[in-house]
DNA sequence: AGATTAAGCGGAACCGGTTCCGGTTGCAAG
DNA sequence: CTTGCAACCGGAACCGGTTCCGCTTAATCT
């Protein structure tokens, strides 16, 4: 993230034209509801004659479609995100830790196609809190829930956990087969926990 | 796979016609140089441009760049699967099924984007033994080892490791960070051993 | 050799993402 | 209110992958 996106602040943090701002708004919801009704697999261009305006537009907002992507889902990962310290408050570290974990997946293939988010939502390297930071975060706070009752190993690291979860997201969507989510979280369980 | 790539068969078996044959070596050759130097990002265009032939040529022997991409690299993937009984053979099995990881994931990593390879090499349901055939039988012989002499958990099922290999792949090939791989090859071999 | 025909061929056309740029306009200083 | 200009706008153009289709030709039959 670097500055840009809904915070209604330019490149350099200088606020945004009133007309920007209104073809931002436009923008998000008409690719919300295009990524709703089709995927992500929706067109930008389709995106940007909807919200009435042109591609060019588009992509000064967002500079590319996964950035458009992050975006419109920004919010539901924030949600995702909250979620872990509830988790952690009811719930025994490992089962909070599997049941977050299969939120995330759920989340990510909610929609088709979500592995693009993935690549935004997981890559960056702005200066603010960024939503990869957000997530690591809320990872941190389910090992750090379970290593204070040595139920994880403590070497484990948040953001590796984080990346796992990434490739499960990416190969559940690439393949099909039924069962594979649960046993590859399965298998990063097993890794995760002491013995 | 479908009957097609470089058995020299057409669709349903008959053999290829003089010049389609000699299309698809030309193709072969210019796809693995092209690959070669720029990685698998190459256009389709160039690669059926320096095989002097046209790209509708090209599709038609490979319907799609991935599988190009897969023809190209198949070879090697076989050594690939080659080389799994020989590390059971000169190593724990412990040791035989890092190795193997490793190699694996170098092999994916070193073209760059070969993550494209993937999603074919692992996607598959041909009839015929296929390329993903062959590595999760390489993987299931490297676990069979183990579970032998009851170091590896023996619900963990070949396919699944391949995946999260596949996992692993990708997320390496998205992001930079060094020491991701090795954490991650850990996190899953954690997940396998027994404890 | 000549006819027949399925297989093969090339490349124009299409589609989606992304870039570029000449024209437009909100906004603030004078 | 006018003016200057940075920020903004739209969409044509580009690029890469893929599809389509009319023409060509290797292989086979007579």
């Amino acid at each position: 993230m670097t500055g840009k996106g809904t915070d209604g602040t330019g490149r350099h943090g200088r606020p945004l034209r009133a007309d920007a701002r209104r073809n931002e708004d436009r923008l998000l919801s008409a690719a919300a509801e295009a990524f709703a009704r089709e995927g992500t697999g929706a067109s930008v261009k389709d995106i940007a004659r909807a919200a009435g305006v042109g591609v060019g537009t588009l992509y000064r907002r967002f500079p590319s479609k996964e950035l458009l992507i992050e975006a419109t889902y920004r919010h539901e990962v924030q949600v995702l995100c909250a979620a872990a310290p509830e988790l952690t408050a009811s719930l025994p570290p490992a089962q909070a830790l599997r049941a977050w974990m299969e939120r995330f997946i759920e989340f990510m293939a909610a929609k088709h196609g979500m592995a693009d988010v993935l690549r935004v939502v997981l890559t960056d390297e702005g200066e603010r809190l960024t939503t990869r930071a957000h997530l690591t975060e809320a990872v941190r706070h389910l090992l750090a829930a379970g290593a204070s009752q040595n139920v994880t190993r403590s070497q484990v690291e948040a953001q590796d956990v984080l990346m796992a979860l990434g490739g499960i997201s990416v190969m559940a969507d690439t393949e099909r087969q039924p069962g594979l989510v649960p046993a590859l979280i399965d298998l990063l369980l097993h890794g995760i926990l002491t013995c």
